[in-house]
RNA sequence: GUGCGUUUAGCUCAGCUGGAUAGAGCGUUUGGCUACGGACCAAAAGGUCGGGGGUUCGAAUCCUCUAACGCACACCA
């Protein structure tokens, strides 16, 4: 248990003690640190619920208090705060615990039930841009969450593979290389095992024949020709269309790579299109799919709402289906392999509506238990330093891997200083180079809008990620010739040396932060937990000198301390989806 | 038009779910280098929390009105 619980527990109690509800004892984090650490003000509530005078309620708990062990002072002050200070034993104990444990005493409340994230939706044959970022960054974040909470996550990729892209592709392949066998409907061998294109063709390719279709009638007729073959399982077609899969898959899965995000679903829209029957039929069973307008809908608006919740649309007036169709039949895929009990979808957060619309479909039809939690984290745009869009120079989209590039640029410029070998310094700016990045991303609230901006998210001065890994960096050197000189770890004392007390007290909060970064979705709140024991330790390594010490079992309590304020660091940076260079 | 979101220091952002004097970073000004990694640390200046009204002991936070900006409102994904 946590100093904080710990101390609401004890506060509760005094709080029953008195004669009042037990809950007015929550004790918080003090916001005037100046007066005291942590404080309760449950005596003011209280106060109003049963008409009495504050101070009186403050005082009557406070005295109960000031004989615990667990605090050094226990004030009741006007108009009837509860200031509160941990003694210095029960915070080193409480961090004795946590040190002993490798989940840092966080409680494993997935128990084990499975989670799907949905965080990626890149196109097939068409490079990783910046529009993909975030919800890479977030999902891949928000899955290593669920891991720490104990859940089964799965990561899907799921694809946009599906629909005209597809026949504008196979038309074009068509025109350049019309004597391959997928186009030779007599031909009844095997097809080719080689793709007859790169990934660099496709991505000439398709935008070319997406371009062309707008002024071609004929090609663009051809076009949805060949979408409908394609979906009606053309042998030649479909062999061909494995090929795109596979090609794009293998460069999607490189770029992802590179951003240390991964899935372990590589499914897409084209596998799900096996359902979709069944599940309109079974619609159909239930009564709830309207003709409107020649279309096909589901209702889901509900009398008690206040906005407009137009019908969720599944099939369009020429019996095609829609994005709606296919998410509610990757829904029924997933609740036939994996019966997950959350799914959660990153994406921009335009998408609000169409997220809604699909929840809401989905249970009214009963593909899942009402139960089942479906939720949509819709963030915010990612724009430049003018508060528009990002665009590149000319004004088109970035592609990841150049951004990433600048990215390492910008970071190996800042580090002149060092005196790294050059192959591992170029190494040491790319792992550095991706934590700024992705910190950069992610200490924002992931719901709104941010600016991009390299230079300062490349810095090493601020709440960025080099200025965290710089500050691993510094304890992993200190640990090391700790090591070398034989100084291992102790048992963490009661502090003692200046910032030392400050240092335990926010190691001994890392629980309920990854928490609460959990249960509110909010990788930001991990970062602020980061930079703020990253300035603690900082403060406490400028006025203690560990390895000078001459108290052994000081010296051996503080590099105690150091290790776990270097596995505190290390697990969150993980969390966050990037790891620490040894140097820098 | 309807609905949702945003608005906090010059800039970029937090603000622990109603508490005390609204906090950081960058930038600006100033101070500290014989360094367990100074890629650091300390101090100062800088705010009518978009605006009005309300709720109460107490509001950046809750309610209401309002302004600006952004987004979404069925046959794209």
């Amino acid at each position: 248990m946590t100093l904080q619980e710990q101390m609401t527990q004890t506060v509760q109690k005094a709080f029953a003690e008195c004669g009042f509800e037990a809950s007015f004892g929550r004790v918080n984090l003090s916001n005037r640190p100046d007066l005291c650490e942590y404080q309760c003000n449950g005596a003011m509530a209280a106060a109003k619920q049963v008409h009495k005078n504050p101070m009186e309620i403050a005082e009557a708990v406070a005295a109960r208090l000031s004989e615990d062990p667990l605090f050094d002072s226990a004030l009741a002050v006007r108009p009837g705060f509860i200031n509160l200070n941990a003694s210095a034993e029960a915070a080193a104990n409480a961090l004795e615990q946590i040190r002993a444990d490798e989940r840092l005493g966080v409680q494993p409340i997935g128990g084990g039930k499975t989670a799907i994230l949905d965080y990626g939706g890149a196109n097939v044959a068409k490079p990783l841009h910046v529009g993909h970022l975030r919800s890479a960054i977030i999902g891949e974040s928000l899955k290593r969450l669920y891991r720490f909470m104990g859940y089964e996550a799965i990561g899907d990729v799921h694809l946009g593979d599906w629909g005209l892209q597809m026949g504008l592709i196979i038309e074009a392949v068509k025109d350049e290389q019309p004597d391959l066998p997928y186009f030779d409907e007599s031909f009844t061998g095997a097809y080719p095992a080689e793709a007859p294109f790169t990934i660099s063709d496709l991505e000439t390719i398709y935008p070319a024949a997406s371009a062309r279709a707008k002024n071609d009638e004929a090609f663009s007729a051809r076009a949805h020709e060949a979408t409908f073959r394609l979906q009606q399982g053309d042998r030649g077609y479909t062999a061909l269309f494995q090929h795109v899969l596979n090609v794009s898959k293998a460069d999607l899965k490189k770029n992802y790579d590179a951003l240390d995000v991964h899935f372990e679903l590589w499914k897409g829209e084209s596998d799900v299109q096996p359902y979709i029957a069944d599940m309109l039929a079974g619609f159909e069973k239930q009564g709830v799919l309207k003709e409107s307008e020649g279309a096909r809908v589901i209702e889901v608006a509900r009398p008690d709402d206040t906005k407009e919740v137009p019908p969720c649309l599944v099939q369009k007036s020429d019996g095609a289906y829609l994005y709606a169709t296919t998410d509610l039949a990757t829904i029924v895929e997933r609740e036939k392999l994996y019966r997950p009990a959350e799914y959660c979808y990153i994406t921009d957060k335009r998408q609000n509506m169409h997220f809604e619309q699909v929840f809401r479909a989905a249970k009214l039809t009963h593909l899942v238990p009402e139960e089942r939690r479906l939720f949509h984290l819709g963030f915010g745009t990612m724009n430049g330093k003018d508060g528009k869009p990002f665009k590149t120079r000319s004004g088109g989209v970035l592609r990841l891997e150049y951004l990433l590039k600048d990215v390492k640029e910008a970071v190996y410029e800042r580090m002149a200083e060092t005196d790294l070998p050059e192959e591992e310094k170029q190494q040491t700016a790319a792992v550095i180079g991706l934590a700024a990045l992705k910190y950069g991303d992610l200490s924002n609230q992931a719901t709104k809008d941010y600016v991009f901006d390299l230079e300062r998210f490349s810095s090493f001065e601020g709440n960025t990620g080099p200025y965290i890994l710089y500050t691993i960096v510094r304890i992993r050197s200190i640990l090391r010739k700790a090591a070398e000189q034989g100084i291992g770890a102790g048992k963490i004392l009661p502090a003692a040396g200046p910032g030392e007390k400050e240092l335990q007290l926010q190691l001994g909060r890392v629980a309920q932060t990854v928490t609460e970064a959990f249960s509110e979705k909010a990788p930001h709140k991990l970062c602020q937990f980061l930079y703020e024991l990253s300035n603690d330790f900082n403060a406490f390594y400028r006025d203690n000198h560990i390895l000078k010490e001459e108290d052994a079992a000081r010296q051996s309590a503080w590099i105690a301390l150091l290790e776990l304020t270097e596995r505190e660091l290390i697990t969150l940076c993980h969390l966050l989806g990037f790891d620490a260079p040894e140097r820098m």
